[in-house]
DNA sequence: TTTTGTAATTAGAATAATTCCATTTTTTAG
DNA sequence: CTAAAAAATGGAATTATTCTAATTACAAAA
C-alpha cells in the first residue's frame, strides 16, 4: 500500500505539471516526495537537506526552483510568517496558521465553509479574492509544560 | 488646530515611549509624523526619503531602529506580505490587508468585532493569542478600469 | 549647570534568504 | 537518434535587514 500511495502521488504531480507545460523531473518529484512525506513546514535549507538523502548532488538553487514550480502548479503552499524563511506546507485545504513564540512550532488549523465565507464577505464588491492568508501569533499550553 | 493635532501626536509618542522606558529623539518623531502624515504602507526605504525631507541626514539604520521602537511601543504596525519589504501602517485598528496583484495597492478593511471573535474562536481551548494577520491577495476592480 | 553613564545615531560592513547567470545536463518531439 | 528547449548546477549577485564600532545626545545626579 505504500506503493500505491506514492504512485498515486507521482501521477498528481505529473499531471499537474503537465497541465502547467512543466517537464516532470527526478528532482521535482523527489522535493514533492519530501514535502509530502512529513507534515510539517520546513524551509528550502530543510528541504535541500531532506532530500539529499536521496539525491545527494542536488543544489539549493534546484530546490528554490522546483519550489517555485510545485507552488506554481498549486501542489505545495507557501507560507511566510514574519520575515523568517519562507516555509513549504503540504496542506492545501484551507487552513490558517498558529506559530508559537515560545517554541516556535508551527501548527494548522483548517477552515471550516462558514468561516472561509465570512472572512471573504469582510471584503466589499469589487475585490476578487485569489488567495488569503491568515496567521496568529501566541503562546500555546504545551509550551509552557516546559 | 493643526497645531493641537501634532501636539497631541507628540504627547501620544512620547508617554508610550517613557512607557517602555524608551527615550523620546527626533528622529523617531520624525519617522513617527511621517507614518501617520500620509495613510499608505510605506517601506523603511520610501520612509527613509520622506523623513529626509525634514531631517536631511536620517540614516537608514536609524530608520530601521526608529521603526522597530515604534513597533514595540504598539504605535505603528508591521506588515508582511510575502517576501517583500516590510511595510509599515499607522492604522492600529483591527483590520485586514488587501494587496491587488495588479496595481500592488494595498487597501485596509476594519475588521468589526464579530469578525475577529469568530476569527478567534478557530483555535481551540489551550491557544493564547497575541496578535494575528488577515492579507488578501486579488485583483480590485478600478485595477480593471485601466 | 556640569558631569557622567547610558542610550541612540551614524556609516559602513556583515549577514541571510533568495535570485540571477552562464554552463552543463536532461528531456522530449520529430 | 538528434536537435531544440527546458531544467539543473555552482557560484556570483542582489536585497532587505542587522550588526559593529565610533560618535553624539539625553537625563539624572552632583
Amino acid at each position: 500500500m505504500r506503493y500505491s500511495l506514492k504512485s498515486r502521488q507521482k501521477e498528481t504531480l505529473d499531471s499537474a505539471l503537465k497541465r502547467k507545460g512543466f517537464r516532470p523531473t527526478k528532482q521535482r518529484s523527489a522535493v514533492y516526495e519530501v514535502i509530502l512525506g512529513k507534515k510539517d513546514h520546513p524551509n528550502a535549507e530543510e528541504i535541500l537537506l531532506r532530500v539529499r538523502r536521496t539525491l545527494p548532488t542536488i543544489s539549493l538553487a534546484t530546490v528554490y526552483n522546483c519550489l517555485e514550480t510545485l507552488v506554481d502548479c498549486g501542489l505545495v503552499r507557501q507560507v511566510n510568517l514574519d520575515r523568517s524563511p519562507s516555509l513549504f506546507c503540504p496542506n492545501l485545504g484551507p487552513h490558517a496558521h498558529f506559530k508559537c513564540k515560545k517554541t516556535g512550532e508551527i501548527h494548522d488549523f483548517d477552515l471550516d465553509e462558514a468561516t472561509i465565507s465570512s472572512l471573504e464577505s469582510i471584503l466589499p464588491e469589487g475585490y476578487s479574492i485569489e488567495r488569503f492568508d491568515l496567521s496568529f501569533i501566541g503562546i500555546s499550553d504545551q509550551a509552557n509544560q516546559n
